[in-house]
RNA sequence: GGGCGUAUAGCUCAGCUGGUAGAGCAUCUGCCUUACAAGCAGAGGGUCAUAGGUUCGAGUCCUAUUGCGCCCACCA
């Protein structure tokens, strides 16, 4: 005797102990027969420092979804799970942690301070890994990563001396963008730009003789200590007269020189432009062109230096409150103007960024973004949905050398070594024992260590154990879906692709999965400062991670943002139980049937019919989700297990498996535990634990649903006549219903069915037991023709039957009538349709021949309709 | 300044290669029918943003316009 299912539908009660079970059982493992075809993913590792959010479960979702779906078709399916060390976001929250014990980077020393990060990680980097496996990801944990762990690490140590031998690595003194809160430098990349409204300031510079004067426009009068010319453009009439003579810079009181630059934009502000090449991109440009000395006005903390003692300390915003001031009372700020400009801000503490010019270490981009830009543009790699693509190639169209070195200790260390003897820069991947060139032992290791996204970036094969050569990467790379957001494809897709391509000569991933981000209920982002994220782990409480799951999936497609709505839990939640209640009918119906009878010949219609259904569902369910339309898939599965099985089906057979004496009880047995138990095998991959929870109730309880096999499509249900005939029987009970319902009919009021018909004669007999049942009846006659119905009957008309239910006293005869008018009507309407296609030349000429066959078929069909109605309406004596 | 997305029922959104509009929620009506009131049965509700075009046929393809959103770009 199995174990019983539940009563009532409360997934907290096994939701737990199932993903247990599948972890102890290696469910999650791939086989070790290699002769089957694999089928990889990789999980975009999320940050350690990180508590799960929304993002992280749609994406988790969409990745257990496809993983489960490939596994049930019988790949060889490995979903490998790990974690980032997130770089600046851990350190930054190492150093608030630090801050309130009183201590800082310097004062405990890089030794101490990895010591104290890695006892945090120790600490709170299991925390997004158990909350993952809360949402029932079938990730192999005993392929856990991480990117800072051992092998990662030499991985990241062989690509940085790889690439520096090839010259793809340099390091080089430009201008980067520095963000003065994470202390570090940062990659074009991780600026994000932000509207900001502000002043257009213009400041007079006026010649030492006091004879012609400029009015420069600028938006950062703070930083004019640092000017070292007044650029115009060459053409600009209106100081043609001043260009190659000076002007005096105002408070600094130093000469300086008005340049022509054709980057100088005549129309903008005054035409003139104050050149800064030390803190502004454009300036810094110009000053290379001009040869222009470099004038620092900031220190590394992006306060005012000693040039300008009495200015010294002050960060940009006080400097610039200060300077306005002054400038005004030396009275050469001649106007101030509101101006609205974007600013950038580090995508990490979403404060004002600065440029700055730095020794930095770079890779040289150009020549490895095009291989990366072919194999996207020749589809060896396929991006979903195709629009994103785009994107993809304008970042790397346009790309620039990659910042890739950090003022950070928590990271990749950059392995680069100084002589401190001769000044040679020895690269290597292993710690070399002396310097390449003079052979001194004095060597010191490069302080910063490597940008996050420079060991991310080599995941797909890092985390398979390269460099080193082993089966599982010839096996399992390279992989095949990638499955992220649209907001990380510059940082991460991006450079996985030239990465994989560079390094193993291979690409890393043969489809690239874009989802949206999950926002809030009115549409916004979810943040942090907003505080209206969402807590998946609360949300799993209170509806089950299933629902949570089929909420993130329903309704939604590739690539565009879900909003969060508790409506939608709770429909998924109620899909959940309702599954949960017909699967209890089920086998509640199951235990009382001895042998399931297998044999079609025994078949039914209604049989029949769901099980063509059924079949039909999962030819289109497969198709959807090998294109990843998953949203579609699963609408699907839904509308077949409400609609068709729970609503129908289960309704047709109940007086076949409630009489101990109909021969067709075991056959109709067989057919609904199968029809339940390929349904929860199509759901299974949306729905994992609810699914799980009844298969092993249902089948056997020692298997699991998610090592069997996806349902596939059977040649010998292909039922199609069977399928319409029943669909016929479908509307002609709605046809009841509706007349009933419109008429005001108590259920407990049955009437007699009198059919006419020829063709459906069997069918209706077969059918007897839930047509009784179904259309309120306790007798139903069927009948050739029309004579003796009597004549307070209601009628029901379908293209193929007519049916007749003498009501007695209830009927008005005159209200029938206007029934019967408006039905004809109705169809009067629908035939106006298909006589004007019919009608038409061009259609007969051009359509296909099955839509013009469909279409003639249609027109008989009203045409039956409409007749048997008039009959009946002229049959009327009233 | 470029590029992209989106506009469909009161709300939130589906709608694959063009064949004459769907779901959930909400609303209205009737049902405690022995799987399920987290349910059952029925109903109302849309000129698919606007204007053109292609086509026998357009929510679906093309062009333009408008609203909203996003991305990119060295907007002093």
């Amino acid at each position: 005797m199995k174990e019983q299912l539940a009563d009532r539908f409360e997934p907290q009660k096994f939701e737990n102990k199932i993903y247990q079970n599948w972890e102890e059982n290696g469910y999650f493992k791939p086989s070790e027969d290699k002769t089957k075809k694999p089928y990889t993913i990789v999980i975009p590792p999320p940050n350690i420092t990180g508590k799960l959010h929304m993002g992280h479960a749609l994406d988790e979702t969409y990745q257990d979804v496809l993983i489960r779906y490939k596994r049930m078709c019988g790949y060889n399916a490995l979903w490998i799970p790990g974690t980032d060390h997130a770089s600046i976001a851990t350190e930054a929250k190492i150093v608030e942690k630090m801050k309130e014990e009183g201590v800082t980077k310097e004062t405990i020393g890089r030794e101490e301070f990895l010591k104290r990060a890695w006892d945090w990680k120790k600490e709170y980097g299991g925390t997004i890994t158990k909350q993952i496996r809360k949402l029932g990801c079938s990730c192999d944990w005993s392929k856990e990563r991480f990117t800072l762990d051992e092998g990662l690490s030499e991985a990241v140590n062989t690509v940085f001396e790889n690439l520096y031998k090839k010259g793809y690595i340099y390091r080089g003194k430009k201008m980067i963008t520095w963000c003065p809160t994470c202390n570090t430098s940062i990659s074009d990349a991780e600026v994000e730009y932000q509207d900001e409204n502000t002043n257009l300031w213009h400041i007079r510079y006026t010649s030492s003789d006091g004879r012609y004067s400029v009015v420069v426009a600028t938006t950062r009068p703070e930083t004019m200590f640092g000017d070292v010319a007044v650029a115009v453009h060459p053409e600009d009439k209106r100081y043609e007269n001043i260009i190659g003579k000076t002007v005096i810079l105002p408070i600094m009181n130093k000469e300086i020189p008005v340049i022509a630059d054709e980057f100088v934009d005549m129309e903008f502000g005054t035409g003139a432009v104050k050149i800064t090449p030390a803190h502004d991109p454009n300036d810094y440009d110009a000053g290379l062109r001009h040869k222009l000395p470099i004038v620092e006005v900031f220190d590394e903390n992006f306060k005012i230096n000693e040039l300008v003692p009495q200015y010294k300390g002050m960060n940009a915003d006080e400097a610039r409150k200060r300077v306005v001031e002054e400038l005004d009372r030396l009275g050469v700020l001649v106007k101030v103007e509101k101006y609205q400009h974007s600013v950038g801000t580090c995508y990490r503490c979403h404060n004002k960024v600065e440029p700055r010019i730095s020794e930095q270490w770079f890779v040289k981009m150009e020549e490895l973004a095009k291989p990366a830009i072919d194999v996207v543009r020749n589809k060896q790699i396929k991006f979903i949905p195709e629009r994103f693509e785009k994107i993809y190639f304008n970042w790397m169209e346009n790309i620039k050398d990659w910042c890739i070195s950090r003022q950070l200790w928590w990271g990749h260390q950059i392995p680069a070594y100084y002589c401190d003897n001769c000044g040679e820069i020895v690269v290597s991947k292993k710690v070399p024992d002396a310097c390449t060139k003079c052979g001194s032992t004095k060597l010191r290791q490069d302080e910063d260590t490597l940008d996050t996204w420079f060991s991310s970036a080599l995941w797909p094969f890092s985390i398979l154990g390269w460099p080193k050569q082993n089966e599982d990467l010839s096996y399992f790379y390279p992989t095949s879906t990638l499955i992220t957001g649209y907001d990380i494809i510059f940082f991460w897709v991006a450079r996985m692709i030239f990465s994989g391509i560079e390094h193993t000569g291979k690409i890393p991933f043969e489809n690239v999965l874009i989802h949206g981000i999950v926002r809030d209920s009115q549409g916004r982002k979810m943040s942090k400062s907003l505080g209206n994220g969402i807590d998946p782990i609360e949300v799993i409480d209170k509806y089950g991670t299933d629902a949570l799951r089929f909420s993130l999936i329903l309704g939604t497609s590739p690539g565009n943002d879900i909003r969060y709505s508790e409506e939608k839990l709770e429909a998924a939640r109620n899909f959940a139980n309702k599954i949960w209640n017909a699967s209890k009918f089920v086998l509640m119906n199951l235990e009382q049937i001895n042998k399931l009878d297998n044999n079609s010949n025994n078949f039914t219609y209604e049989d029949k019919w769901i099980l063509s259904k059924l079949n039909n569902l999962v030819k289109e369910v497969r198709i959807n989700l090998e294109n990843f339309d998953f949203g579609i898939a699963l609408q699907k599965i839904y509308d077949f297990i409400w609609d068709e099985f729970c609503d129908w089906y289960i309704e047709m057979v109940k007086p076949r498996l409630y009489n101990k004496e109909n021969n067709t009880r075991e056959v109709a047995g067989y057919v609904i535990k199968r029809v339940l138990e390929d349904c929860l095998k199509l759901l299974h991959p949306f729905m994992p634990f609810v699914t799980e929870e009844i298969y092993t109730k249902l089948c056997d309880e020692d298997k699991s649903i998610m090592i069997s096999q996806y349902p596939e499509e059977q040649e010998e249900w292909n039922y199609k006549a069977e399928e319409q005939q029943i669909e016929q029987i479908k509307e002609i009970i709605v046809g009841i219903r509706n007349v009933r319902s419109n008429m005001n009919v108590h259920p407990t009021k049955k009437a007699t069915l009198i059919f006419v018909t020829t063709a459906f004669e069997d069918v209706l007999r077969s059918s007897e037991g839930y047509l009784k049942k179904l259309g309120f009846s306790d007798q139903i006659q069927i009948q050739e023709n029309k004579e003796n119905i009597p004549q307070n009957a209601v009628s029901v008309v379908t293209a193929q039957m007519e049916l007749y239910m003498p009501f007695e006293e209830l009927v008005d005869l005159n209200e029938e009538k206007q029934r019967l008018e408006k039905e004809k009507t109705k169809i009067l309407q629908e035939k106006e349709k298909t006589d004007v296609m019919l009608s038409n030349q061009g259609f007969l000429a051009k359509a296909p021949k099955t839509k013009i066959q469909e279409e003639k078929e249609k027109q008989i069909k009203y045409n039956e309709m409409l007749k048997a109605i008039e009959e009946r309406m002229a049959g009327m004596n009233i």
